[in-house]
RNA sequence: GGCGGCGUGGCCGAGUGGCUUAGGCAAGGGCCUGCAAAGCCCUGUACAUGAGUUCGAUUCUCAUCGCCGCCUCCA
């Protein structure tokens, strides 16, 4: 039984799916209006790992993760760039996707976009006002927090505690609201804007109420699993989640919220802080299946520092692995069952990932020992369990980033076998300085040298 | 001010009331090798500080110090 921490009731329970054997997930998806950073790889590695887990251990996965493409920042975008808010959203929407192959994510199995969605969300916001939930102002329509018995649920906070935060920030509120707290709706065009028509003046949906509406209305009341990075924990989550129940829905059963990623000297990396480190940057420089390792060693919920060090750790580590699936080669045999289950009991605790990921390099251990004993099966049977588990995890391992041997390198390594097959060792070892000076690192096998980078 | 999290060996990073007390990277020793590389074996006596609970705490409680997050848009 696979357990998972639940944000809302703040401890771990039981995934039991609505629909048994098939379990619905909503992920926030991006706002589309800048690359993308060190923080949204995490992200996407993170749902897409536990898509992958939930999938391996054989349930039916419907994943449903958004693309917010009408907000104010990309309203912003496109008037400081000279652009329309379409090309804005074009381009940047292209990018994240790019990115989401580059690491290695299966695409969502939907991707609603809010502005298809903008009737369903007049409908739901007539709805909420009809229900006396929300209200009208002269600048859009506003939830009222007030109606809700339990706002702050998922904050878990009081309204009242939440109405006094801030410390000795600045309340942020507009005066014609009823509460500092009460947030938008609705949001009347002001000239120029992108708008689209309403029974209350022309302009586009807040930002909270798209998920709701097309959560609710791809995945039905009662959804599984609602994902999401730490900050959206409060407000963004917790205003989904209020329009939800306000509207007589049963929302999210379970929460899922990852940490933040920390920019080197500990602060939290945010695209408001300027300290982020852009995503396309590390997988262009590194392995990126370097940066998959490294989040799944950091347990989901933590904050993770990524450092150059960190990466080049993890590379290596990976080659290891690599090594390995090649010597082996590609084999039919049965996974070892032992390996398999001790993988799914850390999984099955809240996803411990960072276990689990030892587990890949205890069984590459035990396989090169068998190996080495000549127990070929086993070896077999253990290289055949890692290769489950790390597809599980979304790592593809074995030479797939390996270079092609040039012709140069490749005649002088035949140069070399026959110095050593004639035992002229001085010679074997001229030719050995010149390939390392060359950038590759030699391996003695019984095939003759071998070549790697 | 309110709510929450963290402080583990050279570095990263899990975890646990005592039992062989993850894993990776790096380091040292050994096996293997013509020498290497790769691989395997062995080694490090770590849990911020103080007090308390306990037969026993790194693990529970309290306090202290330090760091961080949320309460405002942000994965």
């Amino acid at each position: 039984m696979l357990r998972i921490h639940d944000t809302a009731r703040g401890r771990l329970v039981d995934l039991e799916p609505r629909d048994p054997g098939k379990v619905s997930m909503y992920v926030c998806g991006p706002t589309v209006y800048d690359v993308a950073h060190l923080g949204h790889g995490r992200h996407l590695l993170v749902f897409d790992v536990v898509r992958r887990y939930l999938e391996w251990s054989g349930l039916e996965v419907r994943y449903v993760s958004n693309v917010t493409d009408i907000e104010d920042k990309i309203i912003a975008k496109a008037n400081a760039t000279g652009r329309s808010t379409d090309e804005v959203v074009a381009t940047y929407e292209a990018e994240w996707w790019r990115l989401v192959e580059r690491l290695g994510c299966r695409r969502p199995d939907e991707v609603p976009h809010a502005t298809q969605y903008v009737d369903e969300m007049v409908t739901y916001i007539q709805d909420l006002i009809d229900r006396g939930r929300a209200y009208a102002t002269d600048d859009g329509v506003y939830f009222s927090v007030e109606s809700l018995e339990d706002y702050g649920q998922l904050a878990r906070q009081s309204l009242e505690s939440l109405r006094e935060g801030g410390g000795d920030r600045d309340v942020v509120g507009r005066t014609n609201k009823r509460s500092p707290l009460d947030f938008a709706l609705w949001k009347n065009a002001k000239p120029g804007e992108p708008s689209w028509p309403s029974p209350w003046a022309d302009g586009r949906p807040g930002w909270h109420i798209e998920c709701t509406v097309m959560a609710l209305g791809l995945l039905g009341d009662a959804f599984d699993l609602h994902g999401g990075g730490l900050d959206l924990q409060f407000p963004h989550h917790e205003n989904e989640r209020a329009q939800a129940v306000a509207g007589g829905h049963a929302f999210a059963t379970i929460w899922l919220h990852h940490g933040m990623v920390l920019a080197p000297g500990g602060q939290e990396m945010h695209r408001s802080a300027g300290n982020f480190v852009s995503l396309d940057d590390l997988l262009t420089r590194h392995d990126p299946r370097a940066y998959r390792l490294l989040v799944a060693r950091s347990h989901y919920r933590s904050p993770m520092e990524v450092s150059e060090k960190n990466l080049a750790d993890a590379t290596e580590a990976l080659r290891g692995l690599d090594r390995l699936v090649d010597t082996v080669g590609p084999t039919d045999a049965q996974p070892d069952a032992a390996t398999l289950q001790r993988f799914r009991d850390y999984m099955d605790d809240d996803f411990n990932t960072p276990q689990a990921a030892a587990i890949l390099f205890e069984a590459r251990r035990a396989a090169n020992a068998a190996l080495d004993t000549e127990d070929r099966a086993h070896a077999e049977a253990l290289t055949a369990a890692l290769l489950s588990i790390s597809g599980a995890l979304g790592l593809s391992l074995g030479s797939v980033g390996d270079t092609v041997v040039d012709a140069a390198a490749a005649t002088l390594a035949q140069e070399r076998d026959a110095a050593r097959a004639a035992k002229d060792w001085a010679r074997a070892d001229d030719l050995r300085a010149e390939l390392e000076g060359r950038g590759w690192i030699i391996e003695d096998t019984a095939g003759g040298t071998r070549l790697r980078r």
